[in-house]
RNA sequence: GGGGAGAUACCAAAGCGGCCAACUGGGGCAGACUGUAAAUCUGCUGGCUGAUGCCUUCGUAGGUUCGAAUCCUGCUCUCCCCA
């Protein structure tokens, strides 16, 4: 998978370039929304291209495998196909929910071992078993499986973690290398830093990791409860290390300020559950502030949802509708919040891209993440 | 006309002598949410107070009792059955 670097800004490390797949072309910086099991919850694969535009999705190995199941999945064609959704696919290795399923799992050398949170069945993941299933899903970008380490971790377990994540990288990218796509169209491994929030383990760990010949690199471990000025201490300490000339890709990160502030150290991907998980429950991102449609004060505000938006829904319908549509748990609440929030999502990557090539990123930015905090 | 049941906070509904400012739902208000076990979860919801605490509440007017939402009597209203 190819990669070239379009600008690069001066005053900071940030970067525009493009990366190549099979399905597409991908202009990074860029935020792909999460699609855990294949749908970005209430949003329609037609809203993603036509009205969002959305360049790549995020799907679930976990989710997938556990439901439909990898048959399923198969016998459609892959997921491009399952899902009708042609543009390109990344899918997380289950990696994380080593992490939040951690209640109903139990890590060992050999891979982790979970117990569905469907039926309770036990299934163990393998380095090289999370590759087949990825084969067998067809993403154009997969995941190794990793420890996400979780928070607070003390040094010794942090280090003795990514020792794993290690040991499983090593087995599933030799795996993926002996292994070929199922469908024909080109697949890439990224390989996940971890580290937690040690700088020295993050430093041992992204020399490894980047060892590997890999098409990108990924960080993780982070946005998992640590203060913010730490998670932005390791993305700055690793990116420092990570090759210039492949995508870095930031996983699960994150709030609209966390994406600029990474983007400004030179993160070039990135995906969060936030805007449409936050949507559904009503919060919806802008670039004045934030504001939770819940709140009171906008039962009888009839002006537009967004004046600055650039969604259909946006310029449709008023923010007292959507407050009511929310108060009363009405589906289309949630799909009208998850369109404008992933819209405001892809907009500020898009203007970030923009402003980076501009060659006015910083200033942009600093004004930017004023605004975007406020509370309205 | 006769017989029976019942009236509790915004709504519904527990409580049936002290542990009751009163279970629980709903509604309301606010908060959380970062590689999605989430259209989810948490807190508050009589008044004043930072907290302890104090004050006013269980249809209404009296009464019994050290003490009443809980027991007794009158009244008002609602519902059901029989005529």
């Amino acid at each position: 998978m190819k990669f070239e670097i379009h600008h690069k800004d001066a005053s900071t490390r940030a970067r525009t370039g493009k990366l190549f797949t099979s399905h597409g072309e991908i202009e990074t910086p860029v935020f792909m929304p999460v699609g855990t099991a294949g749908t970005v919850k209430a949003v329609h694969q037609r809203e993603l291209s036509d009205d969002l535009n959305a360049q790549i999705i995020l799907g679930n190995t976990y989710h997938l495998y556990l439901r439909p199941g990898i048959d399923i999945i198969r016998q459609a064609g892959g997921l491009h196909q399952f899902m009708n959704w042609q543009r390109p696919i990344l899918t997380d290795s289950g990696g994380y929910q080593v992490f939040s399923l951690s209640g109903i799992r139990k890590l060992t050398a050999e891979g982790a071992l979970f117990s569905s949170h469907i039926d309770g069945s036990k299934h163990l993941f393998t380095p090289e078993k999370i590759i087949e299933i990825q084969r067998t899903i067809g993403a154009d970008i997969i995941m190794a499986l990793d420890e996400c380490t979780s928070f607070p971790s003390d040094h010794k377990a942090a280090a003795k973690s990514i020792e794993l994540t290690h040991h499983w990288l090593e087995r599933g990218f030799a795996h993926f290398q002996h292994t070929e796509p199922v469908y024909g169209h080109e697949q890439s491994l990224f390989p996940i830093i971890q580290g937690s929030v040690y700088k020295d383990l993050r430093i041992r760990s992204a020399g490894e990791i980047c060892t590997y010949p890999a098409d990108g690199y990924a960080i993780g471990g982070l946005s998992v409860g640590e203060p913010e000025e730490l998670m932005y201490e390791m993305v700055d300490v690793v990116t420092g290390i990570m090759p210039e000339d492949k995508p870095r890709y930031l996983m699960g990160v994150g709030t609209p300020v966390n994406i600029l502030e990474s983007v400004a150290m030179g993160v070039d991907m990135f995906d969060c559950v936030m805007p449409t998980r936050n949507g559904r429950n009503g919060m919806l991102f802008t670039s004045r502030g934030i504001m939770n449609m819940r709140n009171n004060k906008w039962k009888d505000d009839f002006t537009l949802l967004d004046p600055d938006g650039t969604c259909f829904v946006d310029q449709h319908y008023s923010k007292a509708y959507l407050r009511h549509l929310i108060i009363s748990k009405e589906i289309l609440g949630a799909q009208i919040a998850s369109l404008h929030n992933l819209s405001f999502y892809l907009w500020l990557m898009k203007e970030a891209r923009k402003k980076i090539n501009e060659g006015v990123f910083s200033d942009w930015k600093n004004k930017m993440i004023k605004q975007l905090s406020e509370r309205l």
